[in-house]
DNA sequence: TTGAAAGCGCTAACAA
DNA sequence: TTGTTAGCGCTTTCAA
């Protein structure tokens, strides 16, 4: 039980707060009584109820209540019972920053993305690490970034085992191969390793989290973007642009999406073709594109990958064709400058860099601080313009 | 000086730092030996350099370290020069952590904005406020929110004094009332009272940070927005509905923007007409709307306020008149209705939920760990339409 | 002008 | 199963 004394005294109230055992915890010369709710007592200037005060109330040690909160350790039921009464009541809640200090622990963070280096998309993603890794860095959180090689599935396997062997604490990843990642998980699994996925969501996983977007949706915003700028009704295209076929899932889904929002909203006057380059040199894609274009009188076109969108953007400038319709992926530096050229139109912006920090400071949050981050977490579908573009190149991780 | 000795036992390394004196002052089993970079030693899995380690480098004690790092008391010539060099050599960063801990300071924050109750946008500031609140109570700030009559000039005042009265360690302003607002920041940077604004800018402040929107650009898109939406040229509509002139500036800010992507892009075929709605009771504005709508056989409309959107909607959805474009700002309860609704088409997200929470977390930052925000926070103008509206609504604060 | 020492609230090793 | 205690790194009071 919580029992209030309120003295007046001047414009002070000497406030002291007895708990249990009759034991005058607390003294504080405050400019209000403060008040009770909801069997909590509840003051403004006052102190938070510390590990102590619980202690005390429950007629035990601190250790003890330090076993309850973490779990840790045997408890015998009545204490248990004891500590988990005064919790309640307090409402206690631990201060984040004394425990970090005091467990004085250090943690490593390990990511495993793509190599940066190759493709703009997963630089942006390794920025974002790196924001991270600045905000974090006086918590005794240290990052290590490990890269694979887009292309090549083996190359995940092989860097999934230096991270392994780097013994992190918690793991960052961009499961681009999905068999090669479900193997990878088992292993944490069993390791106790937390991880947080991004950018690619496996069904299988058990992570700490997801952060994407909602790729179905994803597809369904670009077909009402496109079909707001085609003046008239025709064919259009969708087109996976990729350099293997791993993404598959990933980009049917926004092709359903696309395809359902014309089903939808009944625009039998629209007729989309589907396309898939893969692999391509640049000139025989250009070709090939172009002979695509050509042949089908494309009023508008809609490619699902970042990268895909620029080469598109490069090919119909070329070509002269600037009044077909262009939404794609994503602010990189080559999509920005068509976007620029009025050759492309509409980018939906996946956010790489923040995706990537804010899964670095889930596991952060986690790890420090125990703090659960939630199952999934789908970005929102960002509609960028000619006219809005630079409000988000500007804007921070905010 | 420092000089480091390293001693290789199997895998690891026993590593010795010996800080001035021939002090042996640490001394760390790990798997690397480190390096130097800049005559800094630096080692991923190695403690930081500590007050006590730049004591014993310089030959005093803690408190005069101390002294020397916050500027406060008095400190011999001698003793400073040994502390400084000390700091210089090693890259001291304090830790934040242990620093607020050990000061163990109570910060009160107070806000000072309109009164959420009436209003559906001051409510969403209001409840960022909220989130923030629940981020930091265990950390020991107390925030209190002071609401002001967004109608009256003489309320802001009353308010402003009693946050005064309060005497908080930091403010988030919404400073609505230009002129009072500016008397009002006068007595803070007397006081030296950091505070941050919101929503509104006023360019003669001097705040720790603004954060909004640049409402210029805001009015481009809505135009870009518009006119994809407008199937043929012809009469658009600029409406500011509002309930005070107050925000003149802030909106003309918008039509000009409006009025340029017109211009830049040579749209002569449109014909911008501009209409002020002002204290007008429900069922005259209707009216009144009504008839600026039928006679000008508008294509278009764009409205300048959250409220404002919501309430253009109503009357076109009365009136039957769901073809006419509508473009509008906010993600209140009314304005996402007429969006399911498909009364209007775009919305601009000013996220004033956000920008509220921003500006907390920014001030505790400032106040907690001295962290310095950004001088201007500019948000990205999110443009939300009927199919990505949702993954707004169910995203967080990330 | 300086230093010793007692906190801040929590963790964890150790003893009982 | 429980309690005692010495940290974590910094601040701050008090005495010298």
């Amino acid at each position: 039980m919580i029992y209030i004394c309120v003295r007046k005294h001047f414009a002070y109230f000497d406030v002291y707060i007895l708990i249990s055992r009759g034991i005058d915890c607390r003294k504080r010369r405050v400019r209000a009584p403060g008040i009770i709710r909801k069997n909590k007592f509840y003051m403004p200037d006052f102190k938070n109820v510390r590990i102590k005060d619980i202690a005390e109330m429950a007629g035990v040690s601190v250790a003890t209540v330090d076993r309850v909160l973490h779990k840790r350790g045997k408890i015998s039921e009545k204490a248990l019972k004891k500590v988990m009464d005064a919790l309640e009541k307090t409402g206690y809640k631990p201060n984040l920053i004394a425990s970090t200090l005091g467990s004085n622990k250090k943690y490593k963070i390990a990511t495993l993305i793509p190599n940066p280096v190759l493709d703009d998309y997963w630089n942006q993603s390794c920025s974002g690490v790196f924001n991270a890794q600045e905000d974090w860095e006086q918590y005794n959180v240290h990052i290590e970034s490990f890269y694979f090689n887009l292309h090549e599935r083996d190359s995940f396997k092989k860097v999934a085992e230096q991270v392994l062997n780097f013994e992190p604490d918690g793991i960052l990843i961009a499961p681009i191969f999905h068999q090669e990642a479900n193997a990878f998980f088992e292993t944490l699994d069993e390791r106790k390793i937390p991880y947080v996925l991004f950018n690619t969501n496996i069904p299988e996983a058990k992570p700490l989290c997801f952060i994407g977007q909602d790729l179905y949706q994803s597809g369904r915003v670009c077909a009402e973007m496109l079909t707001a700028r085609i003046k008239r009704p025709g064919n259009v295209a969708v087109l996976h642009i990729n350099e293997d076929i791993q993404n598959a899932v990933h980009l049917s889904e926004k092709e359903r999406g696309f395809r359902d929002f014309f089903k939808d909203n009944r625009m039998d006057d629209y007729n989309i073709i589907r396309f898939e380059f893969e692999n391509y040199s640049e000139s025989a894609f250009s070709r090939e594109l172009l002979d695509v274009i050509v042949q089908n009188q494309l009023e508008g076109i809609f490619v699902s990958t970042s990268k895909g969108t620029h080469l598109t953007a490069s090919v119909i400038d070329k070509a002269g064709k600037r009044d077909i319709g262009l939404v794609g992926y994503d602010l990189l530096k080559d999509n920005i400058h068509y976007m620029y050229e009025r050759v492309i139109n509409y980018l939906i912006n996946q956010n790489p860099r923040k995706q990537a920090f804010l899964g670095i400071s889930y596991l952060v949050n986690y790890l420090l601080f125990k703090k659960m981050p939630p199952a999934t977490v789908l970005f929102p579908l960002e509609v960028v313009s000619r006219e809005n573009i630079k409000s988000y190149l500007n804007s921070g991780l905010n």
